[in-house]
DNA sequence: GGGATATCCGCATGAATATGCTGAATATAC
DNA sequence: GTATATTCAGCATATTCATGCGGATATCCC
């Protein structure tokens, strides 16, 4: 019998490659791949799923994979690694430099990057250490109290 | 008479700073910002901004903006991540053990991470090693796979 | 001014989605 | 084994959302 997480997965793949506007029309595509259900069913394997019907204007809707990095998210993560492996803040004129344990700086300093911050100019990491470039001193200001804020 | 676009900035405030799970919510929440509208011109409006209500499980839903980065973007960084920085893709059961540049495997590892996908566990990352934990082998073969082809 | 055209939005309603309830299947405990 | 809990999915329906139509107001051109 086919599992839940088949299907799952058969849909994950299914609005990947084309495009589904309803949820009858997945539940069209679904039994062509053999998964006869319904569309309740396909409610409720949506909101498992997460996913997100997209107005594309004109009356036009498609169903996508939900954005699994909001930036509230990478923030809210970035806060906890923050805590647990940087140990201090500093900033000479634009540049914020974090202090990390040892071996994290490069990960913490790919988060950073994902953030893909307006003010933020580009990192640099070593092994325990991180450069953040602001783009002008007062940008870098603000973002070494949001660092110190996330510490806290 | 407040025109609509300010309505539309009105609409991108409440969401971005409240909880709000359907558009008759987001009708009383325009009422009290004094826009007098239905629930078919917030329909409309959403529409326009595109914007998508994302469930959160357990039946809770909230609207949210847009999205810019959808997983495939994801993969498309990791893809070219890949390339710079990984060498080698080898599997032992349902571990999948990637070999990197020194020093890079924390950050990849915290991107792998990221994905958020089901059908792996975790990761561990040491100097230049990564493993990552599949579900199940079948999965962990697939993951293979798929890391292999972000190289090629 | 007045007619033509376009935008906006409410109403009513149709379309789409979510969900309470139930029984069946499966896992877990005893 | 049987008993008990949990998961799963269908049905019917409630809830939520989208939209055709028409009226109001605005805009432009003559």
């Amino acid at each position: 019998m086919a599992s839940k997480e088949q299907r799952h997965r058969a849909i994950q793949e299914i609005i990947s490659v084309e495009s589904v506007s309803t949820q009858a029309e997945l539940v069209d595509r679904l039994r062509g791949k053999g998964y006869d259900v319904t569309q309740a069913t396909v409610s409720r394997d949506i909101n498992e799923l997460r996913l997100v019907r997209v107005p594309l204007g004109r009356g036009k809707h498609k169903y996508a994979l939900a954005q699994l990095e909001l930036t509230e998210d990478v923030m809210d993560e970035l806060g906890r690694i923050f805590q647990t492996f940087v140990h201090d803040v500093d900033r000479g004129e634009n540049l914020v430099v974090l202090k990390t344990t040892d071996g994290h700086a490069t990960g913490i300093a790919f988060l950073i990057d994902r953030l893909r911050r307006d003010d933020i100019v580009g990192t640099l990491a070593g092994e325990d250490t991180i450069m953040v470039v602001g783009r002008t001193v007062a940008e870098a200001k603000r973002l070494q109290e949001e660092f110190e804020d996330l510490l806290a």
